[in-house]
RNA sequence: GUUCUCGUAGUUCAACGGAUAGAACAAGAGCCUCCUAAGCUCUAGAUGUGGGUUCGAUUCCCGCCGGGAACACCA
């Protein structure tokens, strides 16, 4: 039931339509001020009238009502205090009828890409990436739960000069022994090196661009490492990211795959005159967008990220038909995409309008920044393998003599350190604080799964009671909060979705978690009145209905004990 | 230099232009013979700075100070 919505539709006010009134609502700042409230001074600057007075209005307007219990009118605002009784057994019946809440189907069926993570060869993940993979499994996760097609997309970061240095430096330095022994950590310290030196060595990095030269041109001796080096540390981003995240891609296709296509690019920028020649080099110029220069051949002939995401967007549109792309990324590429989505509009493609950028904020660490080129990284799985010590630890004081699962305590590091991803704004920078993120107590991951475990306990406790449903009988404050608290949920996956922003949610499951235990303290929910006990165990399991729900659209497991 | 961003308690984060700026962590004080104390109470603590627009500004506009990012052959 929205609520919103209902009241709206009983005020009449005019030149001002029921959206136009469903916007206007506010919560009251204390709930001894009401449950809605709608301030009038807007509507007093229209009419020209006094805001009181269009206040009194509406609020003598709105009494005897089966949802209204009273409107009050203070300061300009009409206080509206709902009927607690009537509409908790509204809200209540509707999630007995239909069991669970029924999914929003925005998205009927329409295919979204959405291109997230992209591995980079011989770069081991760091906190940045794990976050940056979380929010966008987390995005794609809510927009299959509203009804979208879904495919993901892992773009390999697997082509370009930086990996002419990365065989440039194993040709020199590296051993095969080695980088088989130690994998992506090997190639990851070559790479560092070789970036290194090559700041002081002209003629190095000449070296490493004509490698990359010969990657274009399909040299088999370079390619054959490459090609090892790739399925290395693919296999190893697998093993300590996506595995415990239970995440899996539709499509792994990277930058090399689609650079076969970057010819026919070059040669429909320059045929229809887009792109022309400039200091050697092939530009495409922008200015006149506000968005520089954008290059897309290097003056020695080899291409750019940016031609090869040309060749990938019209080539994916081919293969998809996609309704929606989204890319998420870090926002250093801001220009990047602009630059991009202007050159695919002024191919003439149509479809450049369904293309969208998300940005991750950046990451710091609160001595310095991450940086995988520099070394200075917290790794994914180091960070991965302390918040599982942490969650063991814990486990085995609390329980010393059940049997220990490593499994949920890994399940229950990996709550801590998702929620910490996705509690707060995702395009804003945020430093990373290893405590805060592994702490279990608060706002956190753990908060939230020991809320649900809690409620299953209760549930499991409970007595087998007839499921009648016709009449709550509900009028005390205590469950009030918490109810319309439950009743909100679907608004906010929908304003998570308008926003595209997953702490939207990540914040309502806390402030569901934080009603439901307050509810659960003051209440005792199994006791000897059999209608109370059949009110609390019916909020009861639609808090857990909605608490695991939610955590699946974050990617944290919801355990039936802790 | 140009453009874009951000600045809120000791710390990490909230707040469609709305009422008394919310939380959490850290600090201090309480609550387990009672459904899981990974919980619940209470105390203390903040809008960088100067203007402007507005009935009303953390929010919008301008200046200043202070972070971060991007700005043609990296991705």
């Amino acid at each position: 039931m929205n609520i919103r919505q209902e009241l709206a539709k009983k005020i009449k006010l005019d030149n001002v339509t029921v959206d136009e009134l469903v916007q206007s609502f506010t919560i009251p700042p204390s709930i001894e001020m009401g449950d809605f409230a709608l301030p009038c001074f807007a509507f007093a600057k229209a009419q020209r009238r006094n805001p009181n007075e269009i206040a009194s209005e509406i609020a003598s307007s709105l009494v005897n009502d089966e949802l209204i219990e009273r409107a009050e009118v203070v300061n300009g605002y009409v206080n509206i205090y709902l009927n607690k009784s009537t509409v908790t057994d509204k809200i209540l019946s509707n999630f007995a009828e239909t069991k669970e809440l029924k999914p929003l189907n925005i998205g009927d069926g329409k295919i979204v890409c959405i291109d997230f993570s992209s591995v980079n060869v011989a770069k081991n993940p760091h906190i940045g990436h794990f976050s940056s993979t979380v929010i966008g499994a987390c995005i794609a996760r809510l927009y299959e739960k509203l009804g979208f097609e879904v495919k993901r997309l892992n773009y390999l970061g697997d082509y370009g000069t930086q990996f002419g240095k990365l065989v440039c430096a194993y040709i020199k330095w590296g051993n095969r022994e080695d980088v088989q022994k130690r994998g992506i950590e090997a190639l990851q310290e070559l790479y560092i090196r070789v970036n290194a030196e090559c700041e002081k060595d002209e003629a190095l990095l000449q070296e490493c661009r004509d490698t990359f030269k010969k990657m274009e041109e399909h040299d088999p001796f370079v390619m054959e490492l490459f090609e090892w080096f790739k399925d290395l540390s693919i296999a190893e981003v697998k093993k300590n990211l996506f595995e415990p995240l239970k995440l899996s891609f539709d499509d792994w296709r990277g930058e090399q795959y689609y650079s076969q296509f970057t010819d026919d690019v070059l040669q429909q920028l320059t045929s229809s005159g887009l792109a022309k020649e400039s200091q050697g080099a092939l530009v495409v110029d922008l200015e006149q967008y506000g968005l520089g220069v954008a290059v897309v051949r290097q003056s020695n002939g080899t291409t750019l990220y940016l031609t090869r995401d040309i060749a990938t967007a019209i080539n994916r549109y081919g293969e998809y038909a996609f309704d929606v792309c989204i890319y998420i990324t870090g926002v250093e590429q801001k220009l990047h995409f602009a630059q991009l989505f202007k050159i695919l509009e002024l191919m003439g493609n149509g479809w450049a309008d369904k293309l969208l950028h998300l940005v991750n904020g950046r990451l710091r660490l609160p001595d310095g920044k991450l940086s995988s080129r520099k070394g200075n990284q917290a790794l994914a799985k180091d960070i991965i393998a302390v918040a599982t010590q942490k969650a063991c630890d814990i486990i085995k004081e609390r329980s010393p003599d059940k049997a220990f699962d490593v499994d949920k305590a890994q399940q229950i590091g990996l709550g801590a350190l998702i929620f910490s991803a996705l509690k707060s704004g995702m395009s804003k920078d945020s430093v990373f604080v290893l405590e805060d993120a592994i702490n279990f107590d608060g706002q956190t991951g753990p908060y939230l799964m020991y809320t649900h475990a809690r409620c299953a306990s209760v549930l499991r406790k409970a007595p087998v009671l007839t499921t009648d449903i016709s009449n709550y009988g509900i009028d005390s404050d205590a469950s009030w909060e918490l109810v319309g608290c439950l009743n909100k949920y679907q608004d906010i996956l929908l304003e998570a979705y308008q926003q595209k922003e997953p702490s939207v949610i990540a914040r309502y499951l806390i402030e569901l978690a934080g009603h439901f235990n307050k509810f659960y303290h003051d209440n005792r929910i199994l006791s000897d009145d059999e209608a109370s006990t059949k009110k609390n165990l019916t909020i009861t399991r639609f808090v857990k209905y909605v608490l695991n729900d939610g955590l699946a659209i974050l990617g944290i497991s919801s355990p039936e004990e802790m």
